[in-house]
RNA sequence: CGCGGGGUAGAGCAGUUCGGUAGCUCGUCGGGCUCAUAACCCGGAGGUCGCAGGUUCAAAUCCUGUCCCCGCAA
């Protein structure tokens, strides 16, 4: 059964941990296909997709199609028994989905029908889901709305953000991962069919969805906010400049400035809050526009005429 | 040459427009007050203002070049 012939397809962290699982459980991954290359960051630096490094360390052979709608046909050729994908980052087409004796498996960090789409873990966040988890699905042409055979669910606590989700769905779904394929395997995997009335979505965040809307309660800010940690970082308007909000934490705090007022309390210079709808935010760092992160401490120390004081 | 912000004491910042012996908040060191303190008071140390040239009687400040950091766009 280790012996049959998979083919895997992810690009990002997240799908690392899927492939290490398959490997680790001893597995013939006959290739790997990822998104191709791309120029990264200021100085458009080339980097390799994180499941391309993993995969060349284990000396795997990788395929990355910049359109695998149109060239496909090296993956064929591995004649795969089964696909399993996660997070790759293209459509897959049906001639490919279907080439495998067993057919194609998709990881998903949700728990379908709920969160199709491209940010599950930022979304589950942002709306104040208590809890999540990984799908075990087949792969269909419709995004996300295959089948599915297992499911991993994962609670959310108060104080997670989308980093800290993501660590814990990966090791749910690379646990899921190895669990579901002697299932499929050996014919006893049982596949449901998602409720399709129940089905939620879970779209790429957006340019917009960055900017923390203020006109929420306090508790959409802080969902919104840890939602959008550690990337990409939602941001306030501090002095007509950005400032990025990279830790969050509640408070007892209350004011009576306006919402969207950044303050401190008179007598404490190391304590930065946000005033929202129903209740303050601390802000434990932070980060303006053009400026490295810092603690609360020194930005207050740096900006302290700027910063409202209250009693 | 994609756009923009920035490199000033250990940290975070002001000062640059209109050149003239470096300032704020914090930390640190010493002393004091206090049952006590991350609180308060007094005092001190610490910077060739990223680097290299240039203009000038005089450059953190003006000009040229260069390195590095950050935000945006990709």
């Amino acid at each position: 059964m280790k012996n049959i012939r998979i083919v895997f397809m992810g690009t990002p962290v997240f799908a690392c941990s899927i492939l290490k699982s398959l490997v680790d459980a001893k597995y013939n991954v006959v290739g790997v296909v990822s998104q191709p290359d791309k120029r990264v960051g200021r100085k458009q630096i080339i980097q390799e997709t994180p499941v391309k490094e993993l995969a060349k360390s284990y000396q795997i052979p990788v395929f990355q199609p910049v359109k695998i709608k149109d060239d496909y046909q090296e993956i064929l050729d591995l004649k795969p028994d089964l696909i399993v994908t996660c997070a790759y980052g293209q459509f897959i087409p049906e001639v490919v989905l279907q080439a495998p004796t067993y057919g194609s498996l998709n990881v998903h960090a949700s728990l379908l029908p709920k969160l199709r789409g491209g940010a599950p873990i930022h979304k589950a966040i942002i709306y104040g889901e208590k809890e999540t988890g990984v799908s075990i699905m087949r792969m269909v042409k419709k995004m996300d709305a295959g089948d599915y055979m297992l499911q991993e669910k994962v609670t959310i606590t108060d104080e997670d953000t989308t980093g800290s989700l993501h660590d814990k769905l990966m090791v749910a779904g690379a646990k899921a991962i190895v669990e579901a394929i002697p299932l499929l395997v050996e014919g006893n995997a049982v596949f449901t069919a998602q409720d399709e009335s129940q089905a939620t979505f879970a779209y790429n965040i957006s340019k917009e969805e960055e900017k923390i809307d203020m006109r929420k309660s306090m508790d959409e800010v802080y969902n919104q906010i840890r939602g959008l940690i550690p990337w990409p970082v939602g941001y306030i308007m501090f002095c007509e400049r950005k400032l990025k909000i990279h830790e969050v934490k509640r408070t007892d705090v209350t004011t009576s400035e306006p919402v969207g007022t950044v303050f401190r309390k008179e007598g404490d210079k190391k304590g930065l809050y946000l005033s929202c709808h129903g209740g303050c935010l601390q802000l434990t760092k932070v980060q303006l526009e053009g400026k490295k992160a810092c603690n609360c401490s020194e930005f207050i120390n740096g900006n302290g005429n700027r910063v409202v004081v209250c009693k």
